[in-house]
RNA sequence: GGCUGGAUGGUAGAGUGGCUAUACAGCGGUUUGCAAAACCGUGGACACCAGUUCGAAUCUGGUUCCAGCCUCCA
């Protein structure tokens, strides 16, 4: 197997060697919880449960850890304006997390860390990163000393001097360097907080990382995942503090980051307001459609959202799913090795999904012109069996043109589309045509096939 | 200012030193009581300027423009 990845601190793709071929371990950086997720929060998930199902197609065993940090000066803010109790407060979010992308067909990872339950740990690695020079306690804070570490910078190739003449480091009395970052930070009594040999506090950004990918996989891991955003500084951070802690070379061997999403011609943020959560979306279109989108460009490259290429998303999908729902009674055979080998070299080209895309669509062609019953059952397993490789048709096809909304009285529907069939029937063309016109007024859409006829809610 | 990416047909989006990406939309057709779906066929592109080459959209240099990170962010 040949699986490439394009590493972030190497700034190229490299063939992925896993440490110990027996036992793959990959973290991804979950969504800080304190509010409904986004769409930019789905495409790591998806993204990188691709990832995650493509390691388990090629290794026996992968260890995927992806954490819900809800210990964070955001959740603190908004629950305590709220007065909600902290912890509730973040479980809330995690939850609609969690339901969220499962709706896009994210398996759940093996491993889901919370911070706040390892703050022992926390500590530990603190206390640690004292004793060994790399960090010193001030004023209630501890922080980390970046000049402590050489290779600080390397993974986002950045120079320390560079970011200073920036000038946009925090500026803080207790700071022996304007770089410094803070590992743990005291906490008064209206906010959350831990007894460490620091007095009461909380952690920092980014020291949970750290510990949990220690406590879970191990000192150094074959692959840490996140957004492009969290290079620098998240990323570089858990770099030094893992690196120095843990007497290693390296943290991750490999660092994957995917792009992001925008909104016409901006990065989608928070900062920028123009957030779309994915309970929004989920509420119009199938999470099998919004994955579609979200993998139908590669990972690295920026992905615009817009109504239209939802739009194509859907209507891409409908036709896969309109051919096999016209090979509903072809029986399949679900088996990995049926998966057709351009579609694994495509992913292990670095998740090159659009490819991968392309290769489904051709094989859903031969499917639809397919004659012969062998034929059939042929391309029908390929694209299934590819499906499950990828979260994708693992829905009842012809479910998948009926959308269970509760709008619609489908009852009435099957009624009009009865007395509609005998009036064609009987020839009654004015009246099946009237019948039309009723169900069109309901935003129902009518096919007339050989097998009947079928109806679907308009798009 | 520093560091990353990017610029491909109406739209989205891969890829390649010479060989149809793919999808959505369009156009023509098959089919159909009507309609739809499906299928078949089809047109259409590689930001700009130089260079290397038998040949460049693909390699090299330059130009312009766009986005991201450098502050919380997926």
């Amino acid at each position: 197997m040949s699986l490439i990845l394009h590493n972030t601190s190497k700034g190229k793709k490299e063939l992925f060697i896993p440490i110990n071929e027996d036992s793959v371990t990959m973290y991804l950086c979950g969504p800080t919880v304190y509010n409904y997720a986004h769409i930019g929060n789905a495409r790591p998930a998806v993204v990188f449960d691709v990832l995650y199902r493509l390691l388990k197609h090629h290794y026996p065993k992968v260890t995927y850890a992806r954490n819900i940090t809800d210990i964070d000066d955001k959740i603190n803010k908004s629950a305590l304006e709220l007065g909600l109790n902290i912890k509730k407060y973040s479980q809330k979010y995690a939850d609609i997390y969690n339901h969220d992308i499962e709706q896009l067909g994210v398996l759940p990872p093996d491993i889901e860390p919370y911070a706040t339950d390892h703050i022992p740990q926390i500590i530990a690695m603190i206390k640690d990163l004292i004793e060994k020079g790399h960090a010193y306690a001030a004023e209630g804070h501890v922080l980390f000393s970046v000049e402590s570490y050489k290779d600080y910078g390397k993974l986002s190739n950045r120079k320390l001097e560079d970011m200073i003449a920036g000038a946009r480091v925090e500026v803080a009395p207790y700071k022996k360097y304007p770089a410094d970052f803070v590992l743990w930070k005291p906490s008064d009594d209206s906010l959350p907080g831990w007894n460490s040999p620091w007095g009461r506090g909380r952690p920092g950004w980014h020291i949970e990382c750290s510990a949990m990918c220690k406590e879970h996989l191990g000192d150094v891991i074959d692959i840490h995942c996140g957004g492009r955003d969290l290079v620098f500084p998240h990323h570089e951070n858990e770099v030094a503090q893992s690196c120095c802690a843990n007497d290693t070379q390296q943290f991750a061997n490999y660092w994957v980051h995917n792009g992001m999403i925008n909104m016409g011609n901006q990065k989608m943020s928070k900062s920028l307001g123009n957030i779309l959560l994915i309970n929004e979306i989920t509420k119009q279109y199938k999470g099998e459609v919004i994955r579609w989108l979200l993998l139908s460009a590669q990972y690295r490259q920026s992905v615009d959202w817009s109504k239209n290429s939802i739009h194509k998303a859907q209507k891409t999908m409908d036709r896969i799913y309109a051919t096999l729902r016209d090979n509903q009674s072809v029986q399949v055979e679900m088996n990995k090795e049926l998966i057709p080998s351009s579609i694994i070299q495509a992913l292990d080209d670095d998740l090159n999904t659009p490819i991968a895309f392309a290769e489904i669509n051709k094989i859903a062609k031969q499917l639809a012109n397919a004659e012969t019953g062998s034929d059939k059952q042929l391309y029908k397993s390929q694209l299934l069996s590819t499906g499950q490789l990828l979260g994708l048709f693992l829905e009842d096809a012809e479910q998948w043109f009926i959308a269970d909304n509760s709008d619609v009285d489908a009852d009435k529907i099957e009624d009009l589309i009865a007395q509609r069939n005998q009036a064609r029937a009987d020839k009654d063309w004015a009246k099946s045509d009237e019948i039309r016109d009723e169900l069109a007024a309901m935003n129902i859409v009518l096919e007339d096939s050989a097998n009947g006829t079928r109806w679907s809610i308009k798009k």
